[in-house]
DNA sequence: AAAAAAC
């Protein structure tokens, strides 16, 4: 399978191409054709599966081939941060650069006026947060009529954040005469309702279980005390180990995002923070001095926790156990992004039992234990000294010429928790199959019975189109439900 | 329990 199998025009597939992509992620495969074909979508998928290009690109080019009217956005982009839409604007940029398309990022936190200025001169692309779409709405300055096409991205991520009834309010604004996608990691009932509501005889497309962990994530639990200090000296000591590259840091609370940071840099890591009670400017000026290496640790609040896509992220901590299972999963998704190998290490305290049962009820495995204490008495009684050392110049003791390649086949480093680097090694998984062949077949939830809810089939014309083995209907459709949905 | 999102 290849790009250029998807359908996607050429200018587009020369885009893809020099951007190096060759083969199209799992759901870039199934959607794109769908969705070229105008078809209603529901994406099951987790971030980092290729899902922002599995709607952009097919955007791009039924916008590029159709025609523009004066002013009017002919589509939109919902995103439940700031930094998500952030992202989705850069991919756009990306392969709409050769097109004559236009867009607005429409996010709070940010002046007004450049989106009204780029709204009054008309754009094709809308990518907004709800806050800042209904408020600039609300104020005239946004026309939705002739919006036919609309992308509700992480609707499980909007659900939380009690998003629901302003896409709900959206929704009546658009057209009904429109194409949706809708992306969402879980599918719980309130994002069905929402699905049967506002889409039409969607395509079902699900990449991976929902809540299942990346198999290229080598995950451990890390029992500590439940005080602050001894969290943090553990912390400094996983992160001393010289495998630990960068690495984003996920506490549950924002004063706990700023006292770690504040800790980490008065012992000479070089690290930043980001969470919502910042500036929008400061938000995105952290968040790339770590995109460019500049600072090598991001403390984070759950802000950062979901759809992020930071290329080359070593390291996952939790410092805080998520109180959510999902959470969990996303927030250890940041690493091991595209094939790469990531590890994740969660500090618990004793009061975290249940969350953690919790978290591998949901993950469906035993993530292995890791004690630091014990590794510490057992191997160097001088570990435990070390490890509250300033890391500062640690990493000029330990072997730099050897390269850094070679990572798995490397020694521990000298003196911090020798165990934390043998036990990896532990869990080796069997060879990863390239990724297309990773599940044999997708496995599809039953889809839901939209063809007999109440207002099913009400635009039978799709039926005549259905093109995939994969909507969970294919087969012609039997008398009984004829009479139900008119078909 | 917290975090996120509009001013």
């Amino acid at each position: 399978m290849s790009f250029a199998d998807l359908g996607l025009s050429d200018e587009l597939l020369k885009a893809v191409t020099d951007a190096g992509y060759t083969e199209p992620t799992p759901i870039q495969a199934s959607a794109i054709p769908s969705v070229l074909m105008m078809r209603d979508l529901i994406g099951i998928a987790q971030t980092g599966t290729g899902k922002t290009a599995a709607f952009v690109l097919p955007m791009i080019d039924i916008l590029s081939h159709g025609r523009s009217r004066a002013r009017m956005p002919r589509s939109l982009i919902l995103e439940p941060t700031r930094e998500l839409a952030a992202q989705v604007a850069e991919n756009f940029e990306k392969y709409g650069a050769g097109t004559k398309l236009s867009m607005a990022l429409l996010i709070g936190g940010v002046s007004m006026g450049d989106q009204i200025k780029a709204l009054e001169k008309g754009v094709d692309v809308l990518i907004a947060t709800p806050g800042r779409l209904m408020d600039l709405f609300g104020r005239g300055n946004i026309l939705l009529t002739g919006c036919s096409m609309l992308v509700i991205d992480e609707a499980d991520r909007m659900l939380d954040m009690g998003f629901i009834p302003d896409i709900e309010e959206i929704c009546t604004k658009l057209p009904k005469q429109r194409q949706t996608l809708l992306f969402s990691a879980t599918m719980p009932p309130p994002i069905k309702k929402l699905a049967d509501k506002f889409l039409d005889n969607p395509k079902m497309i699900e990449v991976s279980r929902p809540a299942s962990t990346n198999l290229n994530i080598k995950q451990f639990l890390v029992p500590v005390s439940g005080n602050a200090m001894k969290k943090r000296e553990a912390l400094r000591q996983l992160l001393g180990q010289d495998e630990v590259r960068n690495a984003i840091i996920f506490c549950n609370r924002k004063t706990t995002v700023r006292e770690l940071n504040k800790s980490l840099k008065k012992h000479g890591f070089k690290a930043g923070e980001i969470h919502g009670d910042m500036e929008q400017a400061q938000r995105i000026a952290e968040l790339d001095l770590f995109k460019d290496g500049k600072i090598n640790i991001l403390v984070a609040s759950d802000v950062a926790a979901r759809g992020l896509d930071i290329k080359g992220v070593s390291h996952v901590f939790n410092f805080d156990a998520p109180w959510h299972p999902d959470d969990y999963v996303h927030r250890i998704g940041r690493t091991g992004r595209g094939g790469a190998t990531g590890i994740a290490y969660t500090l618990i305290t004793s009061e975290d039992a249940e969350n953690i049962q919790n978290i591998e009820k949901l993950t469906g495995q035993k993530i292995d234990r890791l004690d630091l204490g014990a590794a510490a008495e057992a191997e160097t009684p001088a570990a435990t000294a070390a490890s509250e050392e300033p890391r500062r110049g640690r990493r000029d003791r330990t072997t730099r010429g050897e390269g850094r390649r070679d990572r798995s086949a490397r020694a521990p480093v000298a003196e911090a928790a020798p165990e934390v680097v043998e036990a990896p090694a532990a869990v080796e998984e069997p060879r990863r199959q390239p990724r297309q062949e990773r599940r044999p077949e997708p496995e599809f939830a039953p889809p839901p019975r939209r063809d007999i809810r109440p207002d099913g089939g009400r635009r039978p014309r799709r039926d005549e189109r259905d093109d995939g083995p994969d909507d969970g209907w294919n087969g012609p459709i039997p008398e009984f439900l004829k009479a139900v949905i008119g078909g």
